[in-house]
RNA sequence: UCCUCAGUAGCUCAAUGGCAGAGCGGCCGGCUGUUAACCGGUAGGUUGCAGGUUCGAAUCCUGCCUGGGGAGCCA
């Protein structure tokens, strides 16, 4: 008999009613009363677990089977009912239940609550769980949808290297890639490490961003985007941040600041949209007993233009605010997640695109405006995450690249192929990048990056 | 890295200087088709670790460890 699916029984339970079928999979919840008794079996396809019904005339060892613990994982056959006047709308009654792999009484999940904290020490069991399952779901399903947003409108998606040798965008501390020995590395004349030994015979690290190479790949096909691991070494220690995490980056050829804009409006609500449609059961978890404004809130979204504001704008704004803020607001500075927070939550309540900040707190590649003070950069804050997107158009001026690389301590011969991109048909270009994880914050209301990504690598963390 | 809060049964928590407890889960039993079922019984503790104050410490003090929240950095 071949198995069916618990998805396929919701899609059309009608078609299988009174027939005899063979569903596998784990019980989340098992209980029986003196003659008959209740399976909750979940077999991974579906959100909601499929009850298997049982009955003391029909086995033989039905004690053994109501002592059957949470975990367990089992093959059943029986026949599917119909049951409209239940919460839910079949069941199957089982004929012949086979226990494939017994989970005994110490199994850490019980049908009940627990804190996201516990979860966390046992990974390999979370996703086991109804709030997990619905996290996971939706990071696939999103991650699907990122790749239908940019197929459909004929971006390619590039490859970029996970190992690379530019030590020079400062985006972070790199994580170190070499295969000399910790403790006996070979030396140079002055007693330094001798690079030159190592495996590439220089220096080189984990990424950090596959921007530089996703410009190269824009300049012949015009529009590419970049979806894969990115690497900080950072020891930052907050809810929002994780040492390897997922990159979208996607760079468009002959665009400006305002295209760009354009491109990461439509996709944040494509992914949005996509979502709310695809995983209705996981929304309405989140939305339940994660985040009760969730989906009004994503709804909103979808009709709202997202806001546009200038960082001059943005502290004019601050500076005129009825808040008490704990770092002082003035032109030149960096704005603080508490200035961010306030325009995107109280002053505008949608996501908020500010542009043009101040040269000197932005990277070398940004293209200079004609003020001569400010660059081309535009960063998307959303309530309850801050920035979710930092993008900018990129200085294609050749003579203005090598200025600002002076300006940065940026030596141009260790990055003489992204100032070639200038030299060899060098147009305007633009692109941006979005945290996977920061989207899936986003959009399912979970306020911690480590209870979106399966096995999380953190600071003094890197179990499972 | 800084600030801050917390750590008590498998889980979630109570006990604030004087006998270490409850709910859930586990185990045993009962039960009208249950829905995180319900009812009864029962087992389960080096109160994170090390030291100190005290007649007496889960409770007060010091250090460390682990975790949460916030900040910096950023996506």
């Amino acid at each position: 008999m071949k198995t069916v699916l618990v998805k396929d029984l919701v899609r059309e339970a009608a078609a299988y009613a009174g027939r005899e079928i063979e569903v596998n999979g784990w019980i989340r919840n098992n209980r029986d009363q003196k003659s008959l008794g209740f399976i909750a079996l979940n077999d991974g396809t579906h959100y909601n677990p499929v009850q298997i019904v049982y009955e003391k005339g029909q086995f033989a060892d039905y004690d053994r089977l109501a002592r059957l613990g949470v975990g367990s994982a089992l093959t059943v056959k029986g026949t599917l009912e119909l049951t409209p006047k239940a919460k839910q709308p079949f069941e199957i009654k089982a004929r012949v239940i086979v226990v494939e792999g017994n989970s005994p009484e110490d199994y850490p999940l019980q049908p009940k609550r627990h804190s996201v904290e516990f979860l966390r020490e046992v990974a390999h069991l979370r996703p086991r769980t109804n709030l997990f399952t619905a996290v996971f779901r939706v990071r696939s399903l999103l991650s699907y949808a990122i790749h239908r947003f940019f197929q459909e409108r004929g971006f390619i998606y590039l490859h970029a290297p996970i190992i690379t040798a530019n030590d020079t965008e400062g985006a972070g501390e790199l994580f170190r890639v070499t295969t000399l020995d910790p403790l006996a590395p070979p030396l140079t004349e002055d007693s330094k490490i001798d690079y030159s030994a190592d495996f590439f015979g220089k220096r080189s690290n984990l990424t950090v961003s596959g921007q530089l190479e996703a410009e190269a790949f824009a300049l012949a096909f015009r529009q590419v985007y970049t979806f894969g691991p990115t690497f900080r070494a950072e020891n930052s220690n907050t809810a929002r941040h994780a040492a390897e995490f997922w990159m979208i980056e996607p760079e468009v050829a002959f665009a400006d600041l305002s295209d760009n804009m354009k491109l990461a409006e439509d996709m944040l609500k494509y992914l949005i949209a996509y979502v709310l449609e695809h995983a209705v059961d996981e929304m309405d978890l989140f939305n339940q007993f994660v985040d009760q404004g969730l989906k009004t809130r994503l709804e909103r979204v979808l009709e709202a233009e997202f806001a546009h504001i200038t960082y001059t704008e943005a502290i004019e704004i601050l500076l005129e605010a009825d808040a008490k803020f704990a770092y002082p607001v003035q032109w030149g500075s960096d704005l603080q997640s508490e200035h961010e927070r306030y325009l995107t939550e109280k002053t505008f309540k949608k996501p908020v695109f500010i542009t043009n900040y101040p040269k000197e707190i932005k990277a070398f590649y940004m293209r200079l405006n004609d003020c001569g003070k400010t660059v081309a950069a535009m960063d998307l804050i959303v309530p309850g995450v801050g920035e979710l997107i930092g993008g900018s158009q990129r200085e294609e001026r050749e003579e203005m690249l090598l200025k600002r690389m002076t300006e940065f301590n940026i030596h141009p011969e260790e990055l003489w192929w992204y100032i070639d991109l200038r030299k060899y048909g060098g147009v305007k270009h633009a692109g941006f990048g979005l945290g996977l994880e920061r989207a899936i914050m986003y959009l399912t209301g979970v306020s911690n990056i480590r209870d979106v990504i399966p096995f999380p690598r953190t600071v003094k963390c890197c179990g499972f």
